[in-house]
DNA sequence: TCTGGGGTCCTAGGACCC
DNA sequence: TCTGGGGTCCTAGGACCC
């Protein structure tokens, strides 16, 4: 637990949008939104939220009800190398960036002062500066003793705000804060707090720590620290080299029981997290297999391999052994989904039956080679057959028939 | 907002062991 | 057969985040 820490938080303001507008200047001041590819609106420009467009609304409501909004394709490659070049810019100043997410990350200011020749609230100064010149984005920055109240500073004024709290000044902000509000208390939390009579965060840093404990969880009794003024969550810039679970989902309407459709589905689910495991290098010791009901029911299996394997054909024979666990043929589903767990490595993976691995490394090998052949000429060539009528049927219902002639099944 | 997709971490409780 | 007390590991599921 660590006081007088200086962390800077920075969150880029619509930041899909505002990348789209600085990639094409003629969008400027128009209602634009992303998300065209996903069927619901991922990010909006203020203009288009000043007409009512919120965050998650379905794509053919926008287009339907708001004809002047310009919508557009998620294009995640240039989200990426845009968060990139932002976290670059923080770096010209900080040693410790921890990216948090495509458009936010946190940064250890700590004892910068001098070596700068900075006042803390010159360097976040810099830093905005240089984001909105050179990537003509803009962000909103905020500077606090805590990461919690980091994200509650760069929160406090957007866009393009910069505002810092200090050990002097906390309780301006967090008893003006909602405890909904707080980064890492939920609904759940939030509902439990109201009921002892909670509504504000500083309501909640008054309690003793002693009472939080009792009552709530380790996560908010750092929470309780972090809006004190106690630094518990360091920056942490290690970038994430790996990953603890890949999934592939996906939601359909209408809702079906089709034991078909639903298998087929769960096989292009499989397929899909499978190709992305390969490209991490990544084999899932375990893996789930889910489907949701209308009404959000879960139903998952869990399955332990023999073997890791990164290889979709006998994950997918796995789900077609497994799937009639999980499924009722009396319920409409809207969801499946595929789970890797447990990823590892090729050289932490200890090999065991010589004829199972054998025969695992055959299909890894084809994989490998469709893999490389399909980076080459940066298409999806080859598909399993059992995912052809998941492919058939996009999304929506439409029976868009998307194949490719030079297509080939496995 | 009748609700998309992809993640992480924590905890309670069961299984199993001595 | 019924019985303590204590430990570890694993799983399912909850809660939260962007």
């Amino acid at each position: 637990m660590k006081k007088n820490q200086v962390i800077l938080h920075i969150d880029g303001d619509a930041f899909f949008v505002a990348v789209e507008v600085a990639k094409n200047p003629k969008l400027r001041g128009l209602p634009v939104v992303t998300g065209e590819e996903r069927g619901i609106v991922s990010a909006l420009s203020y203009e288009a939220k000043a007409l009512g467009i919120t965050r998650g609304m379905p794509i053919f409501r926008v287009k339907k009800e708001f004809p002047s909004v310009i919508v557009l394709p998620g294009d995640y490659k240039m989200y990426a190398k845009y968060s990139r070049m932002m976290f670059d810019i923080v770096r010209r100043y900080a040693d410790d960036v921890e990216e948090y997410s495509i458009d936010e990350c946190f940064a250890e200011l700590t004892g910068l002062e001098p070596s700068l020749k900075l006042s803390y609230k010159e360097i976040a100064q810099k830093i905005k500066k240089e984001v909105n010149d050179e990537l003509d984005l803009s962000v909103s920055v905020g500077i606090a003793p805590t990461k919690v109240l980091a994200k509650i500073a760069s929160n406090w004024q957007k866009p393009d705000g910069l505002t810092v709290i200090t050990e002097n000044n906390i309780w301006d902000f967090i008893d003006k804060m909602s405890v909904q509000k707080i980064w890492g208390i939920g609904t759940r939390t939030a509902e439990k707090l109201i009921n002892f009579k909670i509504m504000t965060a500083g309501n909640f840093a008054r309690k003793s720590v002693d009472w939080v404990r009792e009552n709530f969880s380790k996560p908010h009794v750092s929470i309780w620290h972090e809006l004190n003024g106690f630094s518990i969550q360091s920056v942490n810039s290690l970038t994430k080299s790996h990953y603890s679970s890949i999934q592939k989902t996906r939601t359909f309407h209408p809702a079906t029981s089709s034991a078909q459709f639903l298998l087929s589905q769960l096989s292009k689910n499989a397929e899909e997290a499978c190709t992305k495991a390969r490209h991490y290098k990544l084999f899932p010791k375990k893996i789930s297999i889910f489907l949701k009901d209308q009404n959000f029911e879960f139903s998952k299996i869990l399955i332990i391999m023999n073997t890791p394997t990164n290889a979709p054909e006998l994950i997918i024979s796995l789900c077609n052994k497994e799937f009639k666990k999980i499924y009722n043929n009396e319920i409409l589903y809207r969801t499946t989904g595929v789970i890797l767990h447990d990823l590892v490595t090729k050289e932490s993976m200890q090999s065991d039956l010589f004829g199972e691995t054998k025969k695992v490394d055959r299909f890894e090998l084809i994989h490998e080679r469709i893999d490389t052949l399909e980076k080459k000429f940066n298409k999806k060539m080859v598909y399993l057959g059992s995912t052809h009528n998941a492919r058939k049927h996009k999304r929506g219902g439409t029976d868009i028939d998307d194949l490719d002639s030079d297509l080939l099944f496995l």
